[in-house]
RNA sequence: GUGGGUGUAGCUCAGUUGGUUAGAGCGGAAGAUUGUGGAUCUUCAGGCCGCGGGUUCGAGCCCCGUCACUCACCCCA
């Protein structure tokens, strides 16, 4: 007991049912992305830790506090990714996209940051992405967003918002940042100690502090949508007619900012209540990042959603779970010839497509029977000295308690039709 | 990193103002006459009561520490 090793904090080992959860959405997701052009990317989970740094930005909390890095043995330093659009830019970079040129790609897997777990956080957890990357249009923002909420759609997700802002281009953002300072700095004192912080490092974070002093002055900062220049606007204005135009339902929210310092122009976020004190069930935006390479940017736009917190969200709508297919066939021996011949069996049953389970310790008919009932199996096949000198065999329906002989020869074919039946 | 809550059987949890060999339900195993499951009944297995110290004649219960889990803050998916 005292022995017993657990997963790490904020890592779990995940079993059925839930895998069948996992399943669903992971075949939804392969189902419906590449509807849109997407096609699937998988993309190492440790990577050289400039690759992160450079691409998420060094002043991000994830970059300075929560990245899982180490050293390999070869002295480079290593990180485990803390999130999937870094190592998607670097791939498509490495492989290369022609000018004019665009690549649609979806991925889903593990990350990792070293937060303090709490309900829908977890030091493990899981994304599904998708990017698109190489061309800068407002079309390719609103067809991305469409293509997330129609995800949420198919996996029944109700009661969703999606939040959408312009944090403008690189070139808007020191003027955005000065006003928002010029405004704020004569208020500091009315601000909270990490709002106070924030006005020197990252104004823009400001936008999001959730303590209650602080909303009066948040709610009445300058709109970053109004303190941008031209393109920016117009860019976001296309954004929002394309999203009109196909039906998708938006609400602006002019503090939304998100944390990660490679957005540019369009972000937007999913937000769900059913998420324990978290609320963003997706994020994502329109990005340039720097590669590590130093010497170049690449642009797209992309979304990353939290697996565990879908999940959460369906079952916070009691949405059914996909159950796993339960076994179809018990093979009962009686006596050490039975036995002997039951595995034969049992695989010839497999290969014929039938889910089966098999007896291998040569219990007695009723431990064998409470077994075949336990694992829910829709037929017994039950075969004993007796039915060995027939060339037999009993195939008992467990639902109906009806049984048949048949010939053993024709087991299989038979056992079709009735399963099929 | 900082707080709150919780640690008793495989699981979910009782356990009185501190009082003998530690409880239930579920789950598991075996049985209730021949080779027939589920329902019912009987029996059985399974516990360093998270760990260490302290108070006490006596601690699952009280105190201190520690570890783990969990929720929340920060931040994000």
């Amino acid at each position: 007991m005292s022995e017993k090793l657990e997963p790490l904090p904020g890592t779990a080992d995940i079993w059925e049912p839930e895998t069948s959860q996992w399943i669903f959405l992971e075949q939804t997701a392969r189902g419906l992305f590449p509807r849109y052009g997407y096609s699937e990317l998988r993309t190492p989970i440790f990577e050289r830790t400039d690759v992160f740094v450079r691409g998420i930005g060094t002043e991000t909390d994830v970059v300075q506090k929560e990245m899982y890095t180490f050293e390999d043995r070869g002295g480079r330093s290593l990180t485990l990714r803390p999130e999937g659009t870094a190592g998607v830019m670097r791939a498509i970079a490495n492989q290369g996209v022609a000018e004019g040129d665009e690549k649609r790609v979806f991925y889903m897997g593990p990350m990792f940051r070293g937060e303090r777990p709490a309900a829908g956080r977890r030091r493990q957890f899981h994304q599904i992405g998708a990017e698109a990357v190489g061309r800068a249009a407002p079309a390719m923002d609103a067809e991305c967003i469409a293509m997330l909420v129609h995800f949420l759609e198919e996996l029944g997700i109700r009661d969703s918002r999606l939040l959408l802002n312009s944090r403008g281009t690189a070139a808007d953002r020191p003027a955005v940042a000065e006003a928002l300072k010029a405004y704020f700095a004569p208020h500091k004192e009315a601000l909270c100690p990490d709002c106070q912080r924030r006005l020197d490092a990252n104004v823009w974070r400001l936008l999001d502090c959730k303590v209650e002093g602080c909303q009066p002055l948040i709610n009445g900062a300058p709109k970053i949508t109004e303190l941008l220049g031209d393109e920016s606007k117009t860019f976001f204005a296309e954004v929002c007619r394309n999203l009109d135009a196909m039906g998708v339902a938006y609400q602006v929210e002019p503090r939304l900012v998100r944390g990660l310092d490679y957005y540019v122009h369009t972000v937007f976020e999913i937000q769900h209540s059913g998420l324990g004190a978290q609320n963003a069930l997706a994020g994502g935006g329109r990005y340039a990042i720097a590669l590590a390479s130093g010497d170049r940017t690449v642009e797209g736009v992309g979304f990353a959603l939290g697996m565990e917190r879908l999940l959460m969200a369906r079952q916070s709508l009691n949405l059914a779970a996909a159950e796993a297919p339960g076994c179809q066939a018990y093979v009962v021996a009686l006596g050490p010839q039975a036995l002997a011949l039951a595995l034969p069996l049992a695989q010839e049953l497999r290969r014929c497509g039938v889910r089966t389970l098999c007896e291998t310790a040569g219990r007695s008919m009723k431990a064998q029977l409470r077994t075949a009932n336990k694992v829910h199996a829709k037929f017994a096949l039950i075969r004993g000295d007796s039915e060995l000198e027939k060339g037999t065999i009993v195939c008992k329906n467990l639902d109906t308690s009806v049984q048949e002989e048949w010939p053993v020869a024709e087991t299989a074919a038979r056992l079709r039709a009735a399963l099929a039946g």
